[in-house]
DNA sequence: CAGTGAAACGGACCGTGGTCCAGTTTTCTT
DNA sequence: AAGAAAACTGGACCACGGTCCGTTTCACTG
């Protein structure tokens, strides 16, 4: 049961390199074979349908496999695991932010002071987090991995950038995490579901937060 | 599929009403039959040795039913999930933890200000998590009920109520909420083996945050 | 000390995530 | 163009979490 080598290779890897700038998922399409690609898009689709239907817990990897008319052992082929499906489902909107994020107009993107970037990252990724709660939550891969992953990695990095314009002198990782911590689609789910508490308060929330970590007024 | 009757009842069920004083769990112990009691007892020593043996991952409802000569429905029955026997597990430490808040010593108990408090509550609560942190991890729950469940929400109101002491114009709830993102344990555990932090790190981080959030100076 | 109903027991059973590998298809090399 | 290497496929297979339900044990009553 000790490491040995893995049985195939796993489509993406957590690395341990810098990661601010790759665009993390998506990028292992380049070179697939015609089939496979076919094949990809089949499951994503199929994919796609079942969620629609079912919701997301409908989402059964031999489900997809059969939508799909494609074997099972493809299915964790391509996308590694349960969770790596899921992740693919949400990559796109996942790249759209990132890309608002590195060079979108501002606040969101550069060019606004950090203070507001921040709040409009946070209005931005509360939205994102309503919007497909279901699949988020599906997609939260185990607590173990979830903080190391490259679209978290990428989105604290993110973050930790502006806090560290904003506060120099702080330890921007941590109070970055901080940050990160209140927009978890876990605890979203709960504010906002359990506890009834409306979107708007959140962003206030949000905003009353980072002001008090910068030790900034938001306009 | 759609919600029947539970097979059997569930030992604790995420409750609504508020719980600032229930001791969360291990209420339920009072009223069982000596049989069960004893079962109950068997299970978990058997649990314990697992954990201890083969690490949490090796704690399998089934070696752990095999480990203490029962039945598999007997763990189920007893526990309601795997997460409910590693909660279980964890009891002790989290009573001991409410204790010490509601009437233990200052600065953790009452008599301190709230600040000092909340500085020395999450210098504890991170102590526990590191101690216990595998636990920690294969006990969560998921994502959904992270928090709601009992001792969570006991904590994140305690921490409520001190952030109302310190700052009574604020959100609140939210931003307890905030704080005690920062000490979820799968955050512990990222920062500290992956990114490689000592706990001195994280427990200044957490002054740091609660000064900035209550804007109050931290002796 | 039976008798009785409720609670607990236990293991067969199921669905799902995940692995493996024998056979096939595609791409590369010469 | 042909053959070999690499990559992909698909379904049989396994382990584990969770459920069901017929059987057994407990604790209370008269």
């Amino acid at each position: 049961m000790s490491a040995s080598l893995p049985p195939f290779p796993k489509p993406q890897e957590p690395t341990d390199e810098p990661v601010l700038l790759e665009l993390s998922a998506g990028a292992d399409e380049p070179c697939l074979r015609a089939d496979a690609a076919r094949n990809r898009a089949r499951l994503l689709e199929a994919a796609t349908r079942l969620v629609a239907e079912h919701g997301a817990a409908g989402v059964t990897m031999e489900a997809v496999a059969a939508a799909a008319s494609v074997g099972k052992g493809t299915v964790f082929r391509r996308f590694g695991d349960r969770t790596g499906l899921l992740m693919a489902l949400l990559d796109h909107s996942a790249q759209q932010l990132q890309a608002a994020l590195l060079s979108g107009p501002p606040p969101l993107g550069p060019g606004a002071p950090p203070a507001e970037r921040l709040g409009a990252f946070g209005r931005a990724v509360l939205r994102q987090s309503v919007d497909h709660l279901e699949l988020q939550l599906a997609a939260q891969p185990e607590p173990t991995r979830r903080h190391s992953f490259p679209p978290q990695r990428f989105l604290s990095g993110h973050v930790t950038l502006l806090v560290r314009q904003a506060v120099p002198d702080a330890d921007a990782p941590l109070l970055a995490q901080a940050l990160m911590g209140y927009l978890d689609p876990a605890l979203v789910h709960y504010l906002t579901k359990d506890c009834g508490m409306p979107l708007e308060r959140l962003e206030s929330g949000w905003n009353d937060l980072v002001e008090r970590l910068i030790r900034t007024e938001l306009p």
